[in-house]
RNA sequence: GCCGUCCUAGCUCAAUGGCAGAGCAAACGCUUUGUAAGCGUUAGGUUAUCGGUUCAAGUCCGAUGGACGGCUCCA
């Protein structure tokens, strides 16, 4: 018996070939290429020749499919051999590759055929496809290279998703709207966090008061937490030499990311595209002993890459980057319990940030690019051991990932789900026998004789820009009390009682509270809606009747939170709350 | 970088090839407000930039820049 996940596998493959079939039909000459499952939906690959075809067809083409969905009782499978495949598909060029490529592969060539379309492939399908594929929605189009190759010819990609039944399919799109709605940029602008600007450049964003103290808020709590657990800070230079980069092996490996160099007296620089020479250096500036390990550099630490121009976005993907950088240089010894220190602080950070489900995945190299990779197998061998018995002993969750390591060691990278249910990468664990060796970082053990460390490369929410989109995402924008800019806005009822407010004001500043006045000339209602789309926690309401409850020592204020009215309070008792919130981080 | 879509006031958006407009925000005034939008007035534009077609271009064509959806990439 298939399982849930096979079935839906099943159902959204089926669904593409529904989609390739009324396409065909829609434009006769049509080469569908690939159309697998994916995990939200499915995708179809199509070479339209000449024609264009834009979201607008997207209804047609639906519209097709129901037409189309009642014939298709059956898929019938058969199999052929490549000879009988060429001719079958003599039209189609990509399944002809394929098909080679499959034969090649020693696999068994199988058609299937729901009654009137004949296809190549090789995944599975429903058994009643005019019974289950009922729940279906096209949702964009785009280009895609055949074979994921930018060498190669960009296809039309149409994309879509079905599910079992009509709530889960009307979940799904909501899930969709709702991601749309609380877009960082869309919420960046709103709430004035962030702006990107054409005169300063693609890819820069700058952050404003609001968004500044969000990211102050994040580093001052990184700061605490890296200090109690034994960290030293340090702050580096943005800019370095070239040749550094070239006995590192980044300039070789990353020359594509790196920004070209520039000369200085001389000499040719570069901006930093990460920070561990510079951290290496600090290593090196004086003699190490055993008795010193493990040292443990860290640094927000601001990094300039090249990324395609298609590929930037909003503060996920940027060109000015700040990494919240670590290097841990220690003794073989010392490897186990260095992961575990490293993994309870990324544990108390997606805590503190809400953030309750993640797994990770270990990252390991791929043996046959010799390329990417510093070539020593032993070594690699031992180091992605290490890591995945740290995993066991720490029983993570984890995928295998072949091929993504660094080129300097395999890591474990932390992929979290936010409150909507979507993947985010952030935390990074690399393990680096090579480093040390390569540039002589060495220290004296107990016997009097050098030895190389090993190097812990730790990026703790892994850039700090995508970290503020990935939590304007994950809150909507409502921050919770700790990382809102703004976590008070006193409102007067009329400005009869801006005095008062006045002294509010004073009394929640002295508690180092965030706090703002509404003066503007506007009914209460107007300024509470302001309060609550800007996503303030607290609303402070003062008034005739406020001043009449108050004492001398102990003003009386009415208290609203983001979605309720909470009543009067004192202002000292509602003090007491905010800092024991804040103090909590909830 | 590649395929596709798009770019009009600070923001969100209108305007068959024929006088560039609205709402919000802003400034000023009236109102002094009781839990999600009080009223009025004013100001705000080289329609991304450059070039072309046309009697006439926000609108059509080309180039450049930028944004968005993907692809590729993401140390």
């Amino acid at each position: 018996m298939e399982n849930k996940n096979d079935y839906l596998q099943n159902l959204r493959h089926s669904c593409a070939h529904l989609l390739a079939k009324a396409v065909k039909d829609l434009w006769p000459g049509t080469h569908n290429a690939i159309g697998p499952a994916i995990e939200n939906g499915f995708y179809q690959d199509f070479d339209f020749g000449k024609v264009k075809i834009s979201e607008e067809d997207l209804a047609k083409i639906e519209k097709r499919m129901k037409q189309i969905l009642p014939q298709w009782k059956k898929f019938i499978f058969n199999e052929v051999t490549l000879d009988e495949a060429r001719a079958l598909f003599k039209d189609n060029p990509y399944k002809i590759e394929l098909a080679k490529e499959f034969a090649k592969d020693g696999k068994q060539l199988q058609t299937n055929d729901p009654g009137d379309f004949l296809d190549l492939c090789k995944m599975g399908h429903v058994d009643n496809p005019s019974h289950d594929l009922k729940h279906f929605k096209l949702l964009s189009v785009a280009g895609a290279y055949w074979r994921g190759d930018e060498k190669n010819k960009m296809l039309t990609r149409i994309y879509g998703t079905c599910f079992p039944s009509k709530d889960e399919l009307d979940k799904y799109l909501w899930q969709l709207e709702e991601a749309k709605k609380r877009d960082h940029r869309i919420l960046g602008k709103s709430l004035d966090l962030f702006v990107i600007d054409d005169n300063i450049g693609k890819g820069l964003p700058l952050l404003t008061p609001k968004g500044y103290i969000i990211r102050k808020s994040i580093l001052d709590f990184e700061y605490e937490l890296e200090s109690r657990a034994g960290f030293s800070h340090v702050w580096t230079p943005h800019i370095a030499k070239t040749e550094i980069y070239r006995q590192t092996g980044h300039f070789q490996h990353y020359k594509e990311v790196m920004y070209q160099p520039f000369g200085i007296d001389n000499e040719e620089y570069v901006l930093k595209p990460m920070n561990c020479p510079h951290h290496y250096s600090i290593y090196k500036s004086k003699p190490r002993s055993y008795r010193d390990l493990p040292i443990r550099l860290t640094e927000p630490g601001t990094c300039y890459r090249y990324e395609k121009s298609g590929e930037v976005a909003g503060l996920l993907r940027v060109r000015a980057l700040t990494i919240d950088d670590s290097h841990i240089l220690m003794r073989e010894d010392q490897i186990e319990s260095e992961f575990e220190l490293c993994l309870n602080l990324i544990k108390k950070m997606f805590t503190a940030f809400g953030l309750h489900k993640y797994y990770v995945r270990l990252s390991l190299a791929d043996p046959s690019d010799s390329i990417k990779y510093i070539a020593d197998k032993k070594t690699w061998d031992d180091a992605s051991q290490i890591l995945q018995n740290i995993i066991n002993v720490n029983k993570l969750n984890f995928k295998i990932a072949k091929g993504e390591a660094s080129f300097y060691g395999p890591k474990i990278d932390f992929i979290v789900q936010d409150s909507l249910g979507r993947d985010w990468q952030m935390s990074t664990l690399q393990l680096d026998l090579f480093m040390a060796k390569k540039l002589g970082l060495i220290y004296t053990d107990e016997k009097g004789n050098p030895q190389y460390p090993v190097i812990i490369h730790r990026g703790l929410t892994g850039s700090l820009e995508r970290t503020l989109a990935i939590l304007i995402e994950h809150y909507a924008g409502a921050f919770p009390l700790w990382l809102s800019p703004v976590q008070v806005m006193i409102i007067p009822v009329s400005d009869k009682f801006l005095d008062y407010c006045q002294s509010v004001y004073n009394l929640l500043t002295a508690a180092n509270i965030r706090v703002i006045i509404d003066k503007d000339n506007k009914p209460l209602g107007a300024k509470i809606r302001q309060g609550v789309l800007q996503k303030i926690p607290y609303l402070c309401i003062i008034g005739e009747k406020e001043v009449a409850a108050s004492k001398n020592n102990d003003i009386i204020a009415s208290i609203r939170s983001r979605e309720k009215d909470l009543g009067q309070s004192s202002i000292n008792e509602f003090v007491k709350t905010l800092l024991d919130q804040v103090d909590k981080k909830i």
